[in-house]
DNA sequence: GCAAAAAACTAATGCCATTAGCATCATAAT
DNA sequence: ATTATGATGCTAATGGCATTAGTTTTTTGC
């Protein structure tokens, strides 16, 4: 009872698959060999064990989140491409919420990893603040505070935090967004203008 | 073999211990029971699981939290009270990492415990945030974007994101603070002034 | 065709939370 | 003083999980 067509690559798009549809940024072997229709142990033919695999998963997810960074950005300028995104940013975390909570569960994770994730998603960042004329100290520290900003207010939305509200949390991203701009430009401004 | 005084806050007590001394937000009956000195399931006495001590544990991280920031802006107003929350929330996180996380790990609790939470330290920036004149749906805007900030930069500090770059982690939180602070009052600016 | 590697299986280990049922002690009522 | 009751502890058992060991079967490379 061999080959039944199972890749490291199969495993990590059902993981994949898997976290998409329930959600959450949790992976059981036992359910994962479930749909594969194998034994539990027949995966470790393929993978280390959960926190490798997750670790894969991370990875990917960090890609694609990179992707889509990059896609909403390319052939835009300053405020313009800043906007888009932010927008981005968000859009991937709703449509791929347990994708998104994957890329910030990387505490469980080899540091190793944390810092490749970390790399993916800061080098779009860094692409739409290097037309902002800042010099490369500001430019880490405003890219924390965006990443900070976007990261902060998605994983709240997420937790439920702005539920029991009715006001639009759009409109709420909308200023938060708008005050990380102004507060870039007023920074700028200090450097040289920037259009 | 019995009476080992042993309540359900003596139980409460030694898991914020563990948890404070481990730094994660998570709870095993087993060490928890090992330390009290007592088998497992005697805990089973006091509380009803772990996830009904894990909410326990959330309500008091959140009340201490909450009790920090109150006391950081008592007397304080207007910019001075919120550089002063800032700081305190930070110094929080720093210092009660473990507690801090269990905060944020709200998604695994009944909803009704986290909104519970989530009043708890909000209050606190209503109150700094009553002093800008803003009208009622701003101040939610702004309230939802000071979390964020906050709570972004210090879950993506304490991920490690910030660690591979020499650059000071306290000054990109100055920049985020100062960055909140001047788009609230160009914001408050709108309505009337501030002192 | 055959040897070796790959990939599946069964069986077992050890961790964990939780439940059931029993024993013991403190206390309050008789 | 004695006895009933409830609280608190225990042991034993269940069931879920990841992981490992060892075996069998199939594919693949010569």
């Amino acid at each position: 009872m061999a080959k039944k067509g199972i890749s490291r690559d199969v495993v990590l798009t059902k993981a994949v698959e898997m976290i998409e549809r329930t959600g959450t940024p949790v992976l059981s072997m036992r359910e994962l060999a479930e749909e594969l229709k194998i034994k539990t142990p027949s995966l470790y033919n393929h993978v280390k064990g959960v926190n490798d695999l997750l670790a894969d998963v991370s990875r990917y997810a960090a890609e694609e989140l990179r992707k889509k960074l990059l896609m909403a950005i390319a052939g835009k300028n300053g405020d313009d491409a800043l906007n888009a995104l932010a927008g981005a940013y968000r859009n991937f975390a709703k449509e791929h919420i347990g994708l998104y909570k994957v890329t910030n569960s990387v505490s469980a994770l080899p540091k190793t990893v944390s810092v490749e994730i970390g790399t993916l998603i800061s080098e779009p960042i860094f692409l739409v603040l290097s037309q902002y004329g800042l010099d490369e100290e500001q430019s880490i520290h405003w890219q924390r505070v965006l990443r900070s900003i976007i990261h902060g207010f998605l994983s709240q939305e997420e937790a439920g935090f702005f539920q029991h509200c009715p006001l639009s949390v759009e409109a709420s991203y909308q200023v938060a967004v708008h005050c990380y701009i102004e507060g870039l430009h007023t920074e700028a401004r200090g450097y040289h203008n920037v259009g």
